[in-house]
DNA sequence: CTTGAGCTTGTACCAGGGTACAAGGTCTAG
DNA sequence: CTAGACCTTGTACCCTGGTACAAGCTCAAG
């Protein structure tokens, strides 16, 4: 299978392929008579892999840990189960956040329905955003 | 006041003032003698409003739009009220993708639990993260 | 033989919000 | 007079996940 061949049946730009290649993701494949690479059914599996942990919202360098214990013979799951504990908290305190903002714009949202643009001074810069909230 | 001065007083470095000024969002400032920048509290307040505008989402960019507004004699509320209501829907478009995202990560950690690392295949690279979802 | 698709390498660039030097000028206290 | 704190400019770099481009092979079809 030759690169695009890849790309394609993983849905990544060859472009792609290359660069997971020089991050250390994929393996330096074979390379045909002519300089392509070739790779087999196992580079595609590892695509697939690489989308799935970063679906999870793991990061490149975090899937390269997981691939690299893989590649050493050791099951990565017990480090995979902790990548997403670590991750899962991330999310909670992410969504936290996002809620305590969603409420603030919330908030500004209405005070702009009952400010008039005409009232707005100069040196607030615009009463919607001003300190006294 | 000086450059160090104001940075104390809106608790961000005087690099970052040096920065804001580069990207249009502070204008370049009266100079002393000696070619130290000399500011005075418009600044401050400009550099408070950047604040506010930041932790309520908006992108410096999007804040270097509103200064310009209102540095214009324009007053920006409206602008600032279109921005405000685009930031609150893709907010809330996060929310939604981070809640969807927690309830998988919540799966997988359960599947973690479940399945023992010993019947981790290699070709599956880890079976908690396999497609098998 | 030529054209076009596909491949090779290397390098540079994008957003976003800064941070980190380096090399030098200035001012104040001791 | 000198040390140290502060200022100046310019430049490069950080992270993340790629994308874009250039100059040059290779291969198959017509």
């Amino acid at each position: 299978m030759r690169i695009g061949e890849l790309a394609e049946s993983a849905e990544v730009s060859s472009q792609t392929i290359r660069f997971y290649e020089r991050q250390g993701l994929l393996a330096e494949p074979a390379r045909g008579a002519n300089g392509y690479r070739v790779y087999d059914e196992s580079a595609a599996t590892r695509l697939r892999f690489i989308a799935m942990a970063q679906a999870a919202g793991l990061t490149l360098s975090q899937i390269r840990g997981i691939l690299d214990l893989r590649d050493q013979g050791t099951t990565p799951c017990q480090h995979v189960t902790t990548l997403l504990d670590t991750r899962l908290a991330d999310v909670r305190t992410r969504i936290r956040d996002l809620l305590t903002l969603q409420a603030e714009l919330e908030v500004l949202l209405q005070r702009s329905q009952l400010l008039d643009p005409g009232d707005c001074a100069d040196q607030d810069i615009c009463h919607i955003l001003s300190p006294s909230q």
